[in-house]
DNA sequence: TGACATAAGTTAACGATGTTAAGTAAAGTC
DNA sequence: GACTTTACTTAACATCGTTAACTTATGTCA
């Protein structure tokens, strides 16, 4: 019996039209900007139909937003080859500025604001897969990081990779949420986004790095 | 006839009730958790009496941070005295920390909130006094890395003032804005605000400075 | 074939939001 | 004592996220 296959594909095919048109809303006019019935309005359903397939606003966001991480998550994975650790950590750092400039209203939902919800309720971790790209992503930068020191290549009081990771996260992630949250003031002389990130990756780096590099 | 100076005084009294009001409940609850009415609850005015002295919800948010960039500025102004450009620029970082741990829901709004609303009205700007407290704040920091490059300490390809200052402040924003959005993250072994806002500050230093210091 | 069940979608409504229009009442002015 | 001003209130509007109650199409099974 194919039918609840078929009535499956049915239903994700509208999740996946509510997915489509709620990103292209949410990219062009950002969260609070977005009604659930300006979604509805645009794929021609219902605003209450949408509840159907996601649990609230919200988790229609989370939803796009677990689609991005998955996306850097993946361009993440493209640079684990990179045998070099201090190369390495550097295309990830430059690759997150990418995704970051890239995706601006994602990367402001993803990295610029709180979410006190959880989000690894057991059904969400069912349908989204094993594991969370986001953590993953953290993950391989610690791991990176790890086999810098492993290898001494970082200054020998710097020992903890949490530390310096989350460090070289926050100072790419410095340069992104400046730039989105502060562009469009005036008052400040703002140098290319790109000189910044370059800037800070090689500053840190050189400043995080054994001298002797 | 002091008659419009005690209305005067009285409207202002008004005025810096809900001010109060306002700043507890934003701090507590952030922008989106607090409502006009529960402004006026707490005052026990009605929700459109808060309308007679701010313009919306947004202006009333914004005079508080302007508030906050005030002794944001205040605190820079007490570290200009500081000789040394690099010991001032590395107390203009950590008070910068400081603050933004001190009121993290102001600092969400006030660095992490894109404002597309131009706030400098002739209005607006009688009301707060000549000056943006949140542009002299940033043209002390770039004076003090100008000084700092003029003489000499800092690696001689860094010749623009502005890019040097902008990654600076990028860096501890990183550190600051990471800390607010995602401090509940769990899977984050998250070291301790304070040694990180200090690597960021040394590591980036020490990477933007000549190698002899 | 026809009663029943399921499930995806609808309409209508609830309570809350920011904000505004219209009215009120007290104070000051002439 | 009539008129104006002003700080405030009440009532309302449009919109929001969300839910309850319904319709209706489809598939199941006697």
């Amino acid at each position: 019996m194919g039918v609840l296959e078929r009535r499956e594909r049915e239903k994700s095919e509208v999740r996946e039209k509510i997915l489509d048109a709620a990103r292209e809303l949410f990219i062009r006019e950002g969260y609070e900007g977005v009604s659930m019935r300006m979604v509805a309005n645009k794929i021609e359903y219902s605003p209450t139909a949408i509840y159907g397939h996601f649990a609230d606003k919200e988790d229609l966001f989370l939803q796009l937003c677990h689609e991005d991480f998955l996306r850097l998550a993946g361009s993440f994975n493209q640079l684990a080859q990179i045998a070099d650790p201090i190369e390495r950590v550097r295309q990830l750092g430059t690759a997150y500025v990418e995704f970051g400039t890239k995706f601006p209203n994602h990367y402001r939902m993803m990295f610029m604001t709180p979410h006190p919800r959880v989000i690894d309720t057991p059904e969400i971790e069912e349908r989204m897969g094993k594991g969370n790209p986001e953590e993953d992503s953290y993950e391989m930068l610690r791991q990176t990081v790890a086999e810098g020191i492993q290898a001494g290549a970082y200054r020998k009081d710097l020992t903890d990779p949490d530390l310096v990771a989350q460090t070289l996260w926050a100072g790419v992630h410095g340069v992104i949420s400046l730039e989105i949250a502060k562009k469009e003031d005036n008052w400040v002389n703002w140098c290319p986004i790109d000189e910044r990130a370059r800037i800070m990756l090689d500053g840190l780096l050189h400043g995080l790095l054994r001298k002797e590099q």
